[in-house]
DNA sequence: TTGAAAGCGATACCAG
DNA sequence: CTGGTATCGCTTTCAA
């Protein structure tokens, strides 16, 4: 085991100043091409590593980073910022500031807030991106000023974002597909409502979802999937349609968080209880109808995990200044009446303010749950 | 925002020496218990907190950890190994070695892991305690030298042990008796098999799986309990038994690895496809047998997390030195057909050296999966 | 029992 | 453009 190399070995065995090979190495103005290249090569072949203590200790500057997410009471970006919260106190020793920036709904605000952090001049951004689009060339611009941008929830495709953090989508449609036959014996007419086939996690967990039915349960049938476009009023309306027209409809996956409004339309038209329910997330209105059965299953997207997540390949990527671009999966978790209240307690906590969730179990022992 | 209160503050504060003060803090001899105290009052009152990136620099000792489990074949401790590894490489800036203790069967040669750790002086135990009481005088000696130990999968209660991290035992039982219950339409006899009701955990699972059939499915009847003591050819005979007396049993639970005697015993008896399966954890040999709907669902006990979490407690508590004494529940994750794919790419690359897994997706990114 | 001082390895500045 | 050097906060050793 031979002892690490330096700073001050790569710059004795050049016979220069260390320096002269730290402004090399961190592209710092004020260095020959020539020697910059000497320095980066030999720093190659002696496999230098910083390290990261003597970095922390000695440097001034503290990284910023700009959390951009959908504003407060949807329980699922709380949760989200909770988990980026958490992570950060834990992974890092002091010099990380988190400065967060909310808008008011989808695709409203947010790229003033994209702005508004870039002109702020952050090390590092994590985003939801709500409209991809109309994102895309804030994040284009972020990618060549070299700032890092991580996704959470949704991708942001072909923008130079560093990662994206979100729910395995085909893992999820397939487990709703199979669940949904396994409670419907594997016969009758099934339908999925997702927010539009243009954002591709939805595309993906419908085709997952048709997918893995026809293979299982080739005798379901799959109804057209209905599109709210993330309008209320929309979900209620097409599925109270499609409720009409199929009244021997047995069962529904709703793969976006717009469940209440299609649980009114088969509640209205005196459905609920004919219809086998699969919803997505984990909110205080679902609670109730989890509770009575009306929903038979919820696939929880990890809110907390996924916040964890980015905020960790982001903090890897400043500190090691590693990794082109990569994305970051997670598995599913089920959620049923069953096992509902352990998940109820996991989140009651979400917003302490302290590094870990903790709370007092029948014994006298700390208890802390992880997502 | 004031700055942050050092060694040097309260030494001023004080009129002594930073080295007296360190001395003082970490209990070093050599310090009257008078400064001692004087020191460790002023150090609350200013509320002093270590500078790790400091400490990490300037100390040469480095951290080792034993890792004390099963051997290697078993893919859970494999995982749990890899979980492990992995955690050390993201959270720690070097010095931290882990020594892996490995001992071939249940109870067979764990105390002479745990003695040899001790011996060797190790800084912090991560073990899997089969026999929690032959360990117990063991980690009660281990407590009493202040030596942590953190437990994983299993408990070892009264031994002054720093943590455990485990699966949700009920959150598991509740999960697969709401599944079986929907499986079978809320009706039928079912059964539980288990290794031994003196487990706390195999107790509190057989407890959550009859609580709350009986509160959400009160037709179902749930028969006695089979306990196979970790004995394969037991878990056959047994089963065999229960299937003789119940040819109208409609479902089971498998609260052990050891399912396939189970299935293999339901097979012989021809009613394997009369009976519909839930088990625990994935390992190769279950498999086909998802794949062939021969098991309905699995409960997967996530051991990767299982050995991040618990790296990351200990090490938590070697570098803060904080934290009495607690629990780390996770939750289960569920396992069917549908998404077996997704969780076997995921284990395929475990045994990677690197720091995090990547695997290549369609497109020319690197996915990270995590459990 | 205590004080003084020499590092640890990178950063940031000032002088050449 | 480059070299030299003080600095960060803690650990550790050597004297007193």
């Amino acid at each position: 085991m031979k002892r690490k190399t330096k700073l001050l070995d790569i710059a004795e065995a050049l016979g220069v100043s260390t320096g002269t090979v730290h402004r090399a190495l961190h592209n710092h103005p004020g260095v020959s091409p020539m020697t910059k290249t000497r320095v980066q090569q030999m720093a190659k072949t002696l496999g230098y590593r910083p390290n990261l203590a003597a970095r922390y200790l000695s440097s001034k500057r503290n990284l910023r980073v700009s959390v951009n997410t959908l504003q407060g009471t949807t329980s699922f970006w709380d949760e989200v910022r909770a988990g980026i919260n958490e992570e950060a106190r834990a992974l890092v020793m002091e010099n990380v500031e988190i400065e967060y920036r909310t808008y008011p709904r989808l695709g409203e605000g947010e790229e003033e807030a994209f702005e508004a952090a870039l002109k702020a001049g952050v090390d590092g951004i994590i985003t939801f991106p709500s409209r991809p689009q109309s994102l895309h060339s804030w994040m284009r611009r972020a990618s060549r000023s070299s700032i890092p941008v991580v996704c959470v929830a949704t991708d942001a495709p072909n923008t130079g974002r560093l990662a994206v953090v979100s729910i395995d989508t085909l893992a999820s449609g397939s487990l709703a597909a199979d669940l949904m036959g396994s409670f419907l014996g594997g016969k009758g007419k099934v339908a999925v409502t997702l927010s539009s086939l243009a954002i591709t996690e939805h595309a993906e967990k419908y085709k997952a979802f048709a997918t893995t039915l026809r293979s299982l349960y080739p005798k379901m049938q799959l109804q057209e999937s209905i599109e709210d476009h993330d309008v209320e009023s929309e979900a209620y309306q097409k599925s109270s349609e499609l409720f009409k027209k199929n009244p021997d409809l047995a069962g529904i996956y709703v793969t976006t968080e717009a469940s209440i409004p299609v649980l009114n339309a088969a509640r209205d038209a005196h459905l609920l209880d004919k219809i086998t329910f699969i919803t997505t997330d984990l909110f205080p209105a679902l609670v109730p109808e989890i509770r009575s059965r009306a929903v038979a299953a919820t696939i929880y997207q990890r809110p907390r995990t996924q916040g964890r997540m980015a905020f960790r390949v982001l903090h890897e990527f400043l500190v090691e200044g590693e990794c082109p671009s990569f994305q970051v999966t997670l598995a599913p978790h089920l959620v049923m009446r069953g096992n509902l209240d352990f998940f109820l307690q996991r989140q009651s906590l979400e917003s302490r303010p302290q590094r870990a969730v903790r709370l007092q179990s029948a014994s006298p022992e700390l208890v802390e749950y992880f997502g």
